[in-house]
DNA sequence: ATGGTTACTTACTCTTGGGTCAGTACCTTA
DNA sequence: TAAGGTACTGACCCAAGAGTAAGTAACCAT
């Protein structure tokens, strides 16, 4: 079955029209933050709304405290998440996504389904589609 | 401007309704594959049709053999991308996104595209949106 | 005073992803 | 006969990501 070129085209940006992915892109790095193991799961707990850190380490089943403020930080930096401290005691923050945060997380959603739809007939060799 | 919940509410799996990403999730290991730092590069590589070994170091620039190799050889057995061999000298193989990693490719093609398009401005902090 | 709560930080260790480089197989061409 | 081309494997080593555990801040309830 002839399968020379790609049988359903996607829209590859225009700027590695040559099918090269520059090492020194910046795009690499973006990319390594949010596919990162734990950039993933936090981005889709926000998706879902705004969450307290105590909500995220919940949601992230077995994410230590350290991972997740280091992930939070990146996430923040990168304009992806913001985050909100109220003054009381016990402190209380609050975190969500920015506009740019939303956008990403809509790309990444249906990621993580077709994932999870997925896993267990791939992990566990169920079927392998020829 | 209230954000209790999410605004452009995304379609998650019903299986975490409750928010919790387990830990033992087979999802979790499949999508560490996925979104490894050379398996999305392959993957989208491949997305625009079958390439030879040659031809995937060229385009995931700064790829080491070892790690194309064990890349190529995970993203085999989650059948994702299939391999076939030419029995001539000097030797040829072509490897292939199969019905499978097609799926997944049309997922992650819109997600490298967004991240290529926002790198630069997020990386280099060019704007912060809100 | 003591313990509890929440959101962290810091120090230490360890696992694993990943780089480098040399080697192999096999035939062709100069 | 030596060099070259292609697709690898294996040994060795390093750095970065990630886990563990303890500590901190600040106030309130007991």
């Amino acid at each position: 079955m002839g399968m020379e070129t790609a049988p359903h085209a996607a829209p590859l940006p225009q700027a590695f029209a040559d099918g090269v992915f520059p090492a020194g892109c910046p795009s690499r790095t973006l990319l390594d933050h949010i596919t990162s193991k734990w950039g993933v799961l936090i981005l889709i707990a926000l998706s879902e709304g705004d969450q307290r850190w105590s909500d995220l380490r919940r949601r992230a089943e077995g994410i230590s405290e350290k991972m997740l403020a280091q992930t939070l930080k990146t996430l923040e930096r990168d304009g992806l998440v913001s985050r909100r401290a109220q003054p009381v005691i016990p402190p209380r923050v609050d975190y969500s996504l920015t506009e740019r945060g939303y956008e990403l997380s809509a790309l990444l959603v249906p990621l993580v389904a077709w994932a999870f739809d997925n896993a267990e007939d791939i992990i566990n060799g169920v079927s392998q589609s020829k």
